[in-house]
DNA sequence: GGGCAGGTCTAAG
DNA sequence: CTTAGACCTGCC
């Protein structure tokens, strides 16, 4: 167990915003999140969040990597309430909120699924592709089921996965399956390309477009540079900034290298706060 | 019960 | 290049 200062950070705002699938909210409303290799609970306590998980080991490494804690948000925040009054405003009312680092290949997957989907159905998903074929992990009394990896999915049949509930995804995730085949390699190769390169090769894939392809360069990959465009985007833009029609080159060119995070503002706002 | 869900593909103009 | 339609499926 460990403990950690609270910091300026939201965790339940951060946690339910929709970037992640598999956490759980607990009846003492503390939150139950699988990660990575492991499972964690953390709890807010006072000024700090105490955090058991399955696993110690490298444990605060982990959650200040997959929380994103040791990024100046304070910073990014400065520098985009400056770029618009607007965004200013906005950035007020998401103090705390962190884009979360996850894993790649869940990420690949995982958004696929989301696409035509709402979460509820995505978390199901996700879950019952996890039961199937992730490794089971007993944490408090309880099973929880790591995220398959690649090596665990790679021989799933279309029908295997058409039974976890992806409906016509299913040969999105087989042509991604397929591509991690051809190139063992691919997803750690995106990491070297730059914003635009990587989103054209991610969406060389069947079932990936471009809010797809953001979704895994944002939440997998850091890249502060690029953002999921979706309604609810969509719809706050249009509000507050008339007469924009190409989303993409108007969040890049009013809120430059930091759009995504912009973006994710926006949309937390339009879907949580609002 | 019909429509919808943080889209994308495909087929046509 | 742009744009309708279709698409699995469970839950409101």
């Amino acid at each position: 167990m460990i403990r950690i200062k609270k910091n300026n950070f939201d965790l339940i705002s951060t946690v339910f915003s929709g970037q992640c699938f598999r956490m759980f909210e607990e009846i003492d409303k503390s939150v139950t999140i699988v990660l990575k290799d492991r499972v964690v609970n953390i709890k807010e306590c006072n000024e700090e969040f105490v955090i058991s998980s399955s696993n110690d080991e490298n444990l605060e490494e982990i959650i200040f990597s997959y929380f994103d804690l040791n990024r100046d948000y304070n910073y990014i925040n400065c520098y985009l309430s400056k770029k618009d009054d607007y965004m200013s405003s906005i950035v007020k009312q998401s103090l705390g909120y962190k884009i979360l680092s996850q894993d790649k290949f869940e990420m690949f997957i995982t958004y696929i699924i989301s696409q035509n989907n709402n979460v509820k159905r995505i978390a199901g998903s996700v879950q019952k592709l996890s039961v199937m074929y992730g490794k089971k992990i007993l944490f408090d009394n309880k099973d929880y089921y790591l995220f398959p990896s690649y090596e665990e999915m790679k021989d799933i049949s279309l029908s295997e996965l058409r039974s976890t509930g992806v409906g016509f995804r299913d040969k999105y995730i087989f042509s991604a399956l397929n591509k991690l085949k051809d190139n063992p390699n691919f997803l750690n190769d995106i990491e070297k390309l730059n914003t635009e390169d990587a989103l054209e090769a991610l969406m060389e894939i069947k079932g990936i477009g471009l809010k797809v392809a953001s979704c895994i360069l944002l939440f997998a990959y850091g890249r502060f540079d690029t953002f999921p465009i979706d309604t609810w985007v969509k719809q706050n833009i249009s509000e507050h900034y008339k007469e924009v029609n190409d989303f993409k080159s108007f969040a890049k060119s009013t809120f430059g290298e930091y759009s995504g995070l912009a973006i994710q503002y926006m949309f937390n706002y339009e879907r949580n706060i609002k």
